[in-house]
DNA sequence: GATAGGATCTCCAGTAACTAGAGCTTCAAG
DNA sequence: CTTGAAGCTCTAGTTACTGGAGATCCTATC
């Protein structure tokens, strides 16, 4: 039986992300002491950590509800596990390829920049003009790549 | 002069996030007909096509802010934007490189699911088991790469 | 000039996945 | 029994939007 600091020790998670993933029903409500502390058993210590990994793996939590949900119940079959498993990889690779692609013209922008002004600065003037962009001209509709929890790493 | 739906149209962006953009001072006010409606001229069509670029390139709004600060005034040195610019390729890399072992444990883990039930899925299996995993071992700390605004291409 | 429709207005709330802080209480070691 | 770390709840903030309600405006047609 640990407390919420130790289970977050082990884990690598931190102490709110904890309590978050059970007010929104990712953990079960544990044992609480006397004096209302949260109290948890070994089950719970797998269970967070199957919760980052598949974090790690950049399954969005609702995949991973479903995920757990079929690891509670072991006799149905796989299917949608695997379903969800490669969809994931499908989504990964999408993000892979755009990714190279948005390397490949920043590079290049970078490349290109020599220094001086503004006026005549490589980087702003490709940022500014659309038509050196290789990336899906024809109209890509939907919300852009964004990573945004990933900025700065903490001290 | 044209109206938020034209420019909408015109960019490849919502009409909302054209006013979102406008309430945190990413795009200036426009002028406003009579009737209260906005109008836009050239010059903005072509600022928010900058920052629709930007985005493209996964630039955070608060780079973009700096970037149109820098074309905004051309005869600055462009070293801010050059150091913008490398910034974000090396994010850029570093999500590629964690995309790609991300890649191979996924696909790893779907070859060897046999399909029967939970009880025997290597992908529960593997999500469960944190010795199978390649990425990082010795503690990662921070949060989880995520690409949150980007799971489902709208109709 | 009336009207119908689509476009636009503002404001509010919600999304994902946490993170941080205030102000208080509890636990465990000495 | 004291003290300091760890825990509690609650609220609010982050990023970059997205969606809806309910009202108003613009423009084209009759």
């Amino acid at each position: 039986m640990l407390g919420i600091g130790r289970l977050a020790a082990e884990t690598g998670t931190k102490v709110p992300t904890i309590r978050y993933y059970e007010e929104i029903g990712l953990l079960p409500e544990p044992e609480r002491t006397s004096g209302n502390q949260r109290r948890y058993a070994a089950a719970q210590v797998d269970r967070l950590r199957f919760i980052r990994h598949c974090r790690e793996l950049g399954f969005p939590l609702n995949d991973i509800r479903a995920l757990l949900d079929l690891s509670d119940n072991p006799g149905r079959s796989c299917d949608s596990a695997d379903s969800i498993a490669r969809h994931q990889l499908v989504e990964v690779e999408r993000r892979l390829a755009s990714l190279a692609s948005l390397r490949q013209e920043l590079s290049r922008m970078i490349e290109n920049c020599a220094g001086g002004t503004v006026a005549d600065c490589r980087v702003i003037e490709t940022l500014a003009d659309h038509a050196n962009c290789i990336s899906d001209r024809h109209g890509h509709q939907g919300p852009v790549t964004q990573v945004p929890g990933d900025q700065a790493p903490p001290p």
